[in-house]
DNA sequence: ATCTTTTTATTGATCACTCAATCAATAAAA
DNA sequence: TTTTATTGATTGAGTGATCAATAAAAAGAT
């Protein structure tokens, strides 16, 4: 069946079976392999179109990344108000696809990879300024003052982490519904604390 | 130099060999090589103290939740009143031993580890339980209903993990200090919200 | 004290196996 | 007929684990 023109298509086929076989063979005994059987092709194909294990592995964690700054990017662009907007970063890190168990355990393997790669780690401090402007940004247009804003930004984006990273953890204990409301009650909470003192 | 009675401390030499090979190389491309030459001592010996790869970092995951239990054990005890006991459970999390690269990325390890590991995740759904329970206990003892309690504690515990998450992908940006003093901010707050709804 | 015997510690070579990567061969489009 | 797609066998570089061999201490015997 081979046609002309399906790199793209390929690769992508490819960075989902990546994604699955992690979740299913962690990324400590995944082997390209697996990759190949999870995708139904030969062994050598992949390397064809990626080059190397690595390759394939970055190219996973870079769809990753694009796939939730394209969530948040949609969703950012329908919120109207501050609040709104703040709500939508929120939302976008607990969508149903972010919370797919394949793609949640792959997350985790980015990590680990990130520890021993500059791109990686470069990507992820990208990721993560964006992410703390963008909740600082909301936040002080709720009237607060910079610096508070700032703190409050970190610590959302810490609970954030920290929501995510207790549903990797403890499978199933840990709902997204549940994680939204607390974070969205942290965020009304900040803003609340900031009018208080700011009043008095 | 062979002496007897040696392996205990052999098994523990062995376990800060292997993080500090952990740390090095990464869990991903470690072997029982690059842990006995971190040890100085040939390839075969480990094996012969632990048995196999898997145990040696079965062991190693054991330790480091054990000596994050006798830190937070310890600090415990001198804690006297509810609020300097809260205060424990957040500096526990963020000793510089806790705080030391190779460690950081020990547990990061662990937690890639504990996914495909019945009896890991099953330690480390025991400590997070301790956790939310210390915590709950703090709060509540600030006469705060228990359901609020519970809640303060989830957000507690997640920001704990969201800031240590955060100093292992990030590594400089996150200081200690600074996480401490946000977290011992979030449990004040909580208090203070909490009183102040009591009594509205 | 000195000499055996037993037990423990340690090494390094070796084995069986797995993996990423390569490549010639084939098949199907263009 | 040139280019692209795909396979599957092969290669060569490791890997975890085993094991015989050695060395050193401990225990026992006289």
């Amino acid at each position: 069946m081979p046609k002309m023109g399906q790199a793209a298509a390929r690769k992508r086929a490819f960075v989902e079976a990546a994604i699955a076989s992690i979740h299913k063979k962690g990324i400590v005994a995944l082997t390209m392999a697996d990759v190949a059987r999870e995708a139904g092709v030969s062994a050598g194909l992949i390397h064809h179109y990626l080059g190397s294990k690595d390759q394939l592995l970055h190219a996973t964690m870079r769809h990753l990344l694009h796939e939730l700054q394209q969530i948040l990017k949609h969703r950012l662009s329908r919120a109207k108000n501050p609040h709104k907007r703040l709500e939508a970063i929120i939302e976008s890190n607990f969508t149903s696809e972010q919370m797919r168990p394949e793609v949640v355990s792959a997350w985790l393997a980015f990590y680990v990879q990130a520890q021993r790669s500059d791109s990686l780690s470069h990507l992820l401090h990208i990721y993560s300024r964006r992410l703390q402007s963008n909740l600082t940004a909301g936040f002080a247009a709720h009237d607060m003052p910079l610096a508070r804003a700032r703190i409050a930004a970190e610590s959302t984006a810490a609970l954030i982490d920290g929501f995510w990273l207790k549903a990797v953890l403890v499978e199933g204990v840990m709902n997204h519904k549940h994680a939204v409301k607390v974070l969205k009650r942290h965020v009304a909470q900040q803003i609340e604390e900031a009018s208080a003192t700011g009043i008095a």
